[in-house]
DNA sequence: AAAAATACCGAAACCGGTTTCGAAATGATT
DNA sequence: AATCATTTCGAAACCGGTTTCGGTATTTTT
């Protein structure tokens, strides 16, 4: 072992303080050689890739991120712009959702920056600097809209991204979607073999897609059974617990009132619950809810309850390997994963209260 | 106004395109010459900065963020990393916050880089492989513990850096707090005040020094007010609701349990809720339940919960401020901002149902 | 009108890396 | 031993900006 002849001022006391021009000159290289040896060419000899590699640990060598990104013209990081937030959030999907996508990132030497939205600007607007200033290589974008400027944006750009949801143009992006239509069928067929005749539901935004989505699921499940329509039985919502309020009083005061009423989410359900508790209903007997989003608060409420459930965890996952595969190569035909959630039942459903027709096998 | 001579080829169809030596050879500059004009140096003619800002904005011209940042020597990037989470987080704490910061940050040119810590690895290691690889010139640093590794590294390294939380070294290093202490008092006061003479405290794990302030309020109005300590009141918990379940059970199964419950977060809030329905006690009136965090589904549970709520919003602002200041100046003394809780009544608080004992003005 | 001051811009170094190209040193071949 | 192929590294260009310095061209001063 050849001992590098110490200096008398051994400081290095504060990290990242030694830059590769440095070591270069204590291993008496040049910058471009000891780059090649910190980077694996195969052009530098056993003996001086080791004393570089050796050298660049003692003297705790790492490499200045902008220099790198800007010498090799890529970023390697991903952008995630927040949507504009309800001052009251009720779910912890975003936490979750950018601590996966994070973590998932990270193993692949990426980083995530977070930009928050202006609601004063264009939906496009913090998109639109991300990609001009090249501070990011690609997007994960979440809750879509149908026709979702961001999306056009992107793809009329060609910039890289993979979105959490469908939108009108899902057959020219990547994606990522919880299976929602299956969901709500699910969710209403466990309904009917309960015995529930009428089932209200409480809807998203026509904005949202997957709102739309889980109406259609609810809606082919009543035909598929032989239910009538109901038109009164299909409230619009906005994804709120104020939005579920309203919707559950409108609901709750026909002349027939559902005894089973379905919410787009979890925070609708709740408005539900509470307005139904305040019109002096009870659930689960009269009537039923059951809501979609599995927060984890549903299981402290009384009754606890009843929603549709997914990873969160997956979903960062699984985005971030279609990302990686579209920035890897940008010319592979797009391609989509569709999970599905699961029911999870916590007691805020259950039969009706008095099974008014027994005639359940209608179509069968 | 002096017409550019229009290029045939007007393609300039996709953003970010354009370099510093584009624009300066069509218009017969130099790069020096065209930064200078476009940074507002003092050196450039009229004439020529109005020519070289109409050709940059015409030709959607932004600065490559690496090669500035590199340049400069400066990252204009804020790195926060994300705790380990409890598996199923209950509040919103952490989404808004990411928001409020973002945004907070976007007005000073700054980025966020939110990066998620790996269990398996030390606590520290995040932090450190972000400085080391010059990543981000400061952090944001949230749900401190008393002894924070975190805030040992970062002050070792002089690195800049605000908590949200006090720690044990808070006299050396700037940090926002809500004054958790002052918080307790008022809710423990207000539960006084209603008539209860025995009341219970759920608290936070040791770790974390926001718990134990809250715990110091509660102690020192029961001390103001005459009340003997009673150490089977005081529980421990661990911000979660299961914490808070059992922290309920041993309350409840006292011989004399508390006619109130005072807890160190919401979802032990809720947890306590759960396990006092479940053994056959009714909210408000036997046991009154308070909580922390001023989580929004609260409202709709039943009864809706009376909590301490603080604004999200203003401590990420607060922070920014605090750290932007920081940046500017490396050797501007510490300070910090303690922001008050508000208590918001919406519930699950009332009097005792049986006032035991009328003697109430004790010491006064 | 000559000298001095000022306005304005070009040239070049620099930030800290990566990568290409070619040359020197070494080893293999005949 | 001369020739050719390999191994190994240095030199230099490059990524895309910023900033310092110095030199004309233009004004202002005397």
């Amino acid at each position: 072992m050849n001992d590098v002849k110490a200096r008398p001022e051994m400081e290095w006391v504060k990290s990242g303080e030694v830059r590769i021009s440095d070591l270069a000159a204590e291993l008496g290289l040049t910058k471009g050689t000891v780059s090649r040896a910190l980077n694996g060419y195969e052009d530098i000899s056993k003996k001086t890739r080791k004393r570089v590699m050796e050298a660049a640990t003692k003297r705790g060598y790492v490499p200045t991120t902008h220099a790198r990104r800007l010498a090799m013209g890529l970023t390697e990081t991903i952008g995630l712009v927040l949507p504009p937030m309800p001052s009251q959030p009720v779910n912890t999907f975003v936490s979750e959702f950018i601590n996966s996508v994070s973590a998932a990132l990270h193993l692949h030497g990426y980083d995530l920056l977070v930009h928050s939205a202006n609601s004063e600007e264009s939906e496009v607007e913090p998109y639109r600097r991300l990609v001009q200033s090249r501070k990011v290589d690609g997007f994960i974008i979440f809750r879509t809209n149908e026709k979702d400027p961001r999306v056009n944006y992107l793809l009329n750009e060609g910039f890289p991204f993979v979105t959490h949801g469908r939108t009108a143009r899902m057959a020219e992006h990547d994606w990522f979607d919880i299976d929602g239509e299956k969901a709500f069928r699910d969710a209403t067929s466990h309904l009917i073999k309960l015995g529930h005749q009428r089932i209200g539901f409480v809807g998203g935004g026509r904005e949202f897609f997957s709102a739309q989505l889980r109406l259609k699921g609810f809606r082919t499940m009543l035909e598929e059974s032989c239910f009538e329509k109901v038109p009164s039985l299909e409230q619009p919502g906005n994804l709120t617990g104020q939005g579920g309020e309203i919707a559950a009083q409108n609901l709750l005061k026909l002349t027939r009132p559902p005894t089973a009423i379905l919410c787009a989410n979890d925070a609708t359900a709740l408005g539900v619950m509470k307005a139904a508790r305040e019109l002096g209903f009870t659930i689960p007997e009269d009537p039923s809810v059951i809501g979609y989003d599995g927060i984890a608060l549903g299981a402290y409420i009384d009754p606890p309850l009843t929603t549709l459930t997914f990873s969160i965890e997956e979903s960062g996952k699984e985005m971030v390997n279609l990302l990686m595969r579209r920035l890897k190569n940008p010319d592979l035909p797009v391609i989509s994963k569709l999970a599905s959630a699961i029911l999870k039942l916590r007691g805020s459903e259950g039969p009706p209260s008095s099974i008014q027709n027994k005639n359940m096998e209608n179509c069968l």
